[in-house]
DNA sequence: CCTCTGTCACAAAACGTTTAACTTACCAAT
DNA sequence: ATTGGTAAGTTAAACGTTTTGTGACAGAGG
C-alpha cells in the first residue's frame, strides 16, 4: 500500500473552510475559535503536512542552507557543521552538507550547485573559492558566511579564531619554559590561516628580541606526510631546535608519527606543541600538549549570524568575529628554565 | 543590485519557442539542431537555471537525500558520509545530513523532519528509532537503507560487516600468536553490532575449543571513558588476559589512554587489537594492531543500492550486503608462540 | 437607524515547472 | 494522389502553496 499524502486542499475540504483560511491558520494567522478546533482536528485526522516544495516556490525560501566544507573527515570542521547543523534545525532549517576534498574545481562547483538548489544562505570553510561567486550570491541576497579564513577580493562576513595569537602564545608557552630554538611546522603560503600563525611566531620572537632562525620556518601542505618529513627535517638539523610548534592536526600526527620511529624522546630530547586534536593529545605518550580552537563556540557564531542575515539584518556587515583559542597543557614540554 | 533569477519563459521568450520545448531540451528530449543552439545560447545569456522547488512541486521528487547518523564526530561514520555524498552528487541529489546525538527521542524527531522535507531517500545508521518510521516511510515510497545495523520489527535494506567474523578474526589472530586468555571490551548488550561482536568472539572459542572466563568479557557504552575504566579492570585482575580486544574505536581510545597511565608496557605484558581508526594506530607507540572496516565501499554499496530503489527497482528488497573487515598488523601484539 | 471600524473568511491569481493531448510538417510507401 | 507514420512543436492544465484584494458580518458610536 502506498499512502499519498494529503494537501491543504483536503484540509479545506474537510473542516469546510477555505483554502486560504487553512493558510492563514498554519501560518500563523488568527481563525475564530471554533474554525481553530475543526482545522486542528482536520489536521490530525488527515496527518497533513505542508509541502515545502510548493511552499518554497511561492515564497522563494527553501528553508535550507548549505555548508560547504573541505572535507567531512577532519573533526575541527566536522564537529562546527554539527553545532551548527543542531542550532539550525531549530529554527526549522535543514542543512546540506558538502565536502570538497580540498580541490578547488569542486569547491566552486559545489557552490553552484549550492545555489542551484537555492538555500536560504551559505557557511563555507573556504580554500580556493573564486570570490566573484561569493559575491553573486550576496547579489543574490543569500547571506554567507565564512569560517576560519577571511578572503580578499570580497566583503563578507567572516568567523575565525584569532590564529595570529594563537601561535604566539604557544610560542611564547615555550618561550616561558625556557626554550628558545624552536621549529615551526606551518601550512601552504597561500592560505590565511597559515600566514597568520607564522605572523604570530614572527612577532613573539620580535617582542622577545630573538632573532629567527630562518631554518626553523618549515612550510608543509596541511597534510600528515609532510608533518613526517618536516618533523625528520628538524631531527637531522645539525643544530636542531629544543621544541616545535606544528600548526595543524593533521601535520601533527605525522611529527608523532616521525618522532615514535625515532628515537628522539619527548620531551627530553624535543618538546612538541600540537594543534587542534584533545582526543590525540591525550592518547599519545606523553601526553601532547596543544592548542585547541573552540569549536562549539564558531559554530554557534556562525549560526546565529547566519540566522541574523537570513532575516535580513545586516547591522555590522561584513562581520568579523574572532575568537581565542587555549592551550591545553599535557607533557610534551620540557622545562629547561621556567621564568614564572 | 539584487539578481532576480531568470525562468523558462524568459528563454522561451528569447528563443522565440514555447515552454514545452524549452522544458523538454532541459530535460535531455531530442530538439532540432537550430533550436538546440538558440536555447543554449539563451540559456548562457541570461544564466538560466532550473528552478528546483518548481520542478519538484510538479515531480514529487526533491532530488534530495537525508541522511541520519549518530554522531558527526564519529570519524567512521563522517567517511562513509563522504563517500555517499560525493557518489550521490554524480546523479543529481543533494544529502541532508542531520545527527542525532545518539538520542533517542532525537533520532525520531529527525526522521520526521527529513520525511518533513519530502527526500527522495533515507541513509540511517539506526540506534533505537521505532520501526514503524521506517515502515511508514517505505509505504511512502521512500527507501530507506541502514547502514552499520540490522532492525528487528521492519524488513529493511542494510549494508553492514561482517561484525561476527570481524570479531572472529581479531581474535583468532591472537590465538594463532600464542594467545589463550583474551579479554574482550564489549558495546553495550543491546546494540546489533555488539551483540554480533561478542559472538564472533564467543564462537572461535568454540572453534579452538577454549573454555571461556566470563571475568574477560566486558561491556561498556561505545565511550571513552568506559574503554578506560574496563581495561584498567583487566590490569587490576589477579589473573589477566595476554591480550585484549576492544570493540570500537572511542573505547580503544579509552583502553589506551588507561594504559598510558599504568606502567604495563605494550605488547611485552599485554597485547592489544583496537578497532577502526587507522590514523590512531599508526600515531601510537607501538604502532596498534586493529580491525578496520572498509567505510568507503559501505558507502559505495549504500549509495548505489538507494540509487537503484529510487529508479523503482525492488529487486532483492529486502537486501542485506555484508562486508569483510580487514585486520591492518602494527607492533601492539606479542608473539607468546609462533603457530604459522 | 445609519455609519464606521475591525475581524474573519473567501476567490482567484500567481510562483516555475512538467506533461498529456493535440497540431503541424514532412517524408515514405501504397 | 492518398495514406500513414514520425519527429518536433504547441497549448493548457496541473502540482500545493501564499497572497492580494474584497466582501460579509458584528458591534460601537453617533
Amino acid at each position: 500500500m502506498i499512502l499519498i499524502a494529503s494537501t491543504i486542499k483536503d484540509v479545506a475540504r474537510y473542516t469546510g473552510l477555505s483554502i486560504a483560511t487553512i493558510s492563514k491558520f498554519i501560518n500563523g494567522g488568527s481563525v475564530k475559535e471554533v474554525n481553530r478546533q475543526r482545522i486542528e482536528e482536520a489536521i490530525r485526522a488527515l496527518d497533513f503536512k505542508v509541502n515545502e516544495m510548493a511552499r518554497g516556490l511561492k515564497t522563494n525560501k527553501t528553508a535550507t542552507i548549505g555548508v560547504l566544507i573541505p572535507s567531512l573527515e577532519n573533526i575541527f570542521v566536522t564537529s562546527i557543521v554539527s553545532k551548527v547543523e543542531s542550532l539550525l534545525l531549530d529554527y526549522g532549517y535543514s542543512t546540506i552538507v558538502c565536502d570538497y576534498r580540498t580541490d578547488r574545481e569542486l569547491e566552486n562547483q559545489k557552490f553552484d550547485f549550492l545555489m542551484s538548489k537555492s538555500v536560504d544562505g551559505i557557511i563555507l570553510v573556504p580554500h580556493a573559492i573564486d570570490a566573484n561567486k561569493i559575491k553573486e550570491a550576496l547579489d543574490r541576497d543569500i547571506p554567507v558566511i565564512l569560517i576560519d579564513r577571511a578572503m580578499k577580493g570580497v566583503e563578507c562576513d567572516v568567523v575565525l579564531v584569532d590564529n595570529l595569537n594563537a601561535a604566539y602564545n604557544a610560542v611564547e608557552h615555550l618561550f616561558m619554559k625556557g626554550h628558545r630554538r624552536v621549529g615551526i611546522i606551518c601550512g601552504p603560503q597561500d592560505i590565511y590561516t597559515a600566514q597568520e600563525r607564522l605572523k604570530g611566531y614572527i612577532r613573539v620572537h620580535e617582542d622577545y628580541q630573538l632573532e629567527i632562525d630562518q631554518d626553523l620556518i618549515r612550510y608543509g601542505d596541511y597534510e600528515i606526510q609532510s608533518g613526517m618529513t618536516l618533523m625528520n627535517y628538524f631531527l637531522e638539523m645539525k643544530n636542531p631546535p629544543t621544541a616545535v610548534f606544528v600548526t595543524n592536526y593533521e601535520m601533527t600526527l605525522g611529527a608523532v608519527m616521525a618522532l615514535n620511529s625515532s628515537n628522539v624522546s619527548v620531551p627530553d630530547q624535543l618538546s612538541l606543541i600540537g594543534f587542534d586534536n584533545i582526543q590525540l593529545a591525550n592518547v599519545i605518550k606523553p601526553r601532547l600538549s596543544i592548542v585547541v580552537q573552540p569549536m562549539q563556540q564558531i559554530g554557534e557564531y556562525a549560526a546565529n549570524l547566519l540566522l541574523r542575515r537570513m532575516k535580513g539584518d545586516k547591522g555590522g556587515f561584513p562581520a568579523m568575529l574572532r575568537l581565542k583559542t587555549e592551550i591545553v597543557e599535557g607533557e610534551s614540554v620540557k622545562v629547561i628554565n621556567s621564568y614564572v
